[in-house]
DNA sequence: AATGAATGAGAATTCATTCAT
DNA sequence: TATGAATGAATTCTCATTCAT
């Protein structure tokens, strides 16, 4: 017997390199089954539709992402530490599956839908970090909208910017660089 | 004999607003032509497809906005100036036309492609920037990509927080606290 | 005032040329405006529709080839010369128009119609004309749809190696040579 | 799994009587898809386009013929014998298939091209044969495309009378009045 | 599970014709 | 008469999905 698991892998790592590279709707089934090497309608047997591909490979990496960015939070006593860990697994899971990772940067502009409505979002999950931090005095007060933006701002850019080629050493390597950039910008 | 100059300011400007809503490819001539209340083939007298429609709008506006930033710069004498008056234009630029500057950061999503191959690209520029002024010794050299994808994550990510509704207020009104970020995380 | 009387006459020369280079239905109305140097509308000024044009076009002058073909042959005593003179203003009509009348020739393929029910075509023509050859003993009976396809056949061949630039002298220079072919052929 | 050879042949049948009665560009995909009793976009699993369609049919058509015609005339050992199996075998391929035939003659007036720049057409074939025969003293020299027209001339005119209706027996039947005739013509 | 031919709805595009100027 | 923008129906083509094998 063939084995499905195996196709499976292979339709999906080709999905996500076409999304990525040309957008969910500018991809057809033709592309993804051409680059995987099966018939169109095998993928079929794995999904049920493109869309719901496209959705389920955005929420499986989305949700352990943002769940393990959540608990790693939660275990620091401070936002510095907050930050410095956050900083960390998103470079560290960066340099793991940089396509995976920039299917969820753009996933945005594909009107891909988070599973749960409460599931958090990074800028609302940063900012709630920020106001419990001005609650605890741990920093003065200021719009933690803009605070948010900023530490997104320099995280995700880094890691366009090696989507880009502009820069090619891992992201692991400029971690205590950005904290550094992110505190600057704060002035924390 | 009637002036197609109206119509195809609405087309460009109907054509804008679905692109950066629902992306190039899974916007259609009828969505844009309904929108602009005129015929299907209409589009047609005035572009030659809709992927030409998708690149001038793109290369029209890019160009404008590259020109002038450089324009911009090349005027001040330090980087310290430049950054600022840049940061300036950027913003208010935005707050003047946001869905046309949204076009703008989404665009490489929708591989659309810069017409010359010398036209300078924003990271590329500000990293030139970076290079004179290590050079005249403003400042203590360090990797200038490092320093560009700074600058553009924290002011287009500013950007970006007002398309997702996440800050409402003008970007002019952020331009002192964005420039005052950038400098902190530079340490200049 | 402008002058209609030109206009009509470039739009017909070009309409003509196109047809016959690209066929009635691959020839489009903005090609035919674009090669006259006028506007697509007013062409609608000369003629209702395109079809129009293209039956118009055929009906003037293969009425015009078909009366004086048939006065021209009713004039000859007997099918000799009657042959004679017809090859004759053929190769001369065609000397003088060969746009023109390579229209005639492909028109059967664009499914004009000839204008009236009784208009001979040319081959109806020959036809009547070796009938009545046969019932004066002329020449000893056989069927004169073949002795016609051949006539036809070796004049206008004559004519299309002339359209592909295959023979390159008039073909009025022919015309005894093409008598005597056709002479040999039926053996009279 | 389903075998598409024989719907590729249907359409192929089915597009071939229409490009012949209405021209390939008053042929629609609809009325090919219709008569072929498939879907319309059954037809681009088998061809790019309906260009593709008209072109491979002819050139296969074509290029099959004229290998043939070739052949056969260079089995022979002067140009009477050759003449005559090249109309022989013309005859017999009309009389085999009369629709496929008509589409090669007017295929001209539908701008296909012939696949290979090599590629011989009837004409130039013929043309060499003539000066082949000169060079052998086979017959007194003459101009060899006057020749060469006379011969098509007969040849593809009684293929055409057939076209038309005007005769109704076979073309097999007329193989030797056919020869005959191209010899009369010829003083040969 | 896999295949790829077939489907058909819908998207892009063409173009004869109309019409305001 | 002339213009060319606008129309919209017809056409070509695309592609997610189904289905016989």
């Amino acid at each position: 017997m063939r084995d499905g698991t195996n196709t499976r892998k292979k339709l999906e790592r080709c999905a996500l390199g076409l999304f990525v590279k040309k957008g969910v709707s500018a991809t057809t089934i033709k592309d993804i089954a051409n680059k995987a090497g099966v018939a169109e309608g095998t993928l079929y047997r794995h999904y049920e539709s493109k869309d719901e591909l496209a959705q389920s490979l955005f929420t499986n990496a989305y949700e352990e992402v943002a769940t393990t960015l959540k608990q790693l939070a939660d275990k620091e006593p401070n936002l510095e530490k907050k930050i410095y860990v956050m900083v960390k697994f998103f470079c560290e899971k960066y340099d793991e599956d940089p396509i995976l990772f920039n299917y969820l940067l753009i996933a945005q502009h594909n009107q891909l839908k988070i599973s749960h409505e409460k599931e958090i979002n990074a800028h609302e999950f940063i900012v709630m970090l920020f106001n419990e931090a001005f609650r605890k005095k741990e920093l003065p007060k200021r719009d933690p909208h803009f605070c948010a933006s900023i530490i997104l701002g320099i995280v995700l850019q880094a890691a366009i910017s090696r989507v880009y080629g502009r820069i090619s050493r891992s992201m692991a390597e400029d971690i205590d660089d950005l904290v550094d950039a992110i505190k600057g910008a704060l002035h924390y």
